[in-house]
DNA sequence: CTGAAATGCAACTTATCAGTTGCATGTCTT
DNA sequence: AAGACATGCAACTGATAAGTTGCATTTCAG
């Protein structure tokens, strides 16, 4: 189980639609230069260079430094935490819901 | 899919701390009391009732006023919101990854 | 070798959020 | 009816984040 002082930092991360838009460009496992990820974006380079440093801050892409520029890969492992955490707690809920059904059955 | 921006409010109500450990306290189905809730943490009941303010607003909890008190109680469907955005980025991923298998073994 | 291209770093502004305090309102208890 | 209890609302402060502009650095191309 995922502890909440984990879980917070990533959902913080995934907490922006420009950030959750640049996971979604990179879901394909293409990656991709800074240039290419802003042209999609409405915002300014410098802004999704932003972006994507607290994406890599929490873990969820990676940098690969290539000649003059920067290319970013998603990595999945972290997304999987936050997954994790949210099962963790559907699960509660659900036993908590078999157990109301068996007490009301009894 | 779940669109970007219906996904990002719900992680950014999901990006602190406080709030997830409310979300596991309540996670057991059984609605609580603000004092109770605020007892467990070491904030203020005001900081508190902020917080489920802003789970409330992001769908996640839901108010049950019962006299002079307010019960909270989870809401589980918007959780699982949350799960299907993940899910439907990690679904991508291994999409592929699974083309690359493809490609390699062609 | 000179210029253009891609990026990184720093400073600054603006907006938003977490947390507090103080006060007002409604409700239960005796 | 009176006091205690649970909550809500409003105003304020301090911290953090988003976005911009400007400049420096490194690398590719002719």
């Amino acid at each position: 189980m995922p502890s909440v002082e984990a879980a917070a930092p990533l959902f913080a991360a995934l907490a922006d639609p420009t950030r959750l838009a640049l996971l979604e460009r990179l879901a394909d496992g293409e990656p991709r230069p800074i240039v290419v990820l802003a042209a999609g974006s409405r915002l300014t380079r410098q802004a999704v260079s932003k972006h994507l440093a607290v994406l890599r801050g929490a873990g969820l892409v990676a940098r690969w430094p290539a000649g003059r520029e920067s290319l970013y890969a998603l990595r999945p492992e972290r997304l999987a935490e936050a997954r994790a955490w949210l099962d963790d707690v559907a699960a509660q809920w659900d036993d908590a819901l078999a157990r109301l059904k068996a007490h009301v059955e009894s």
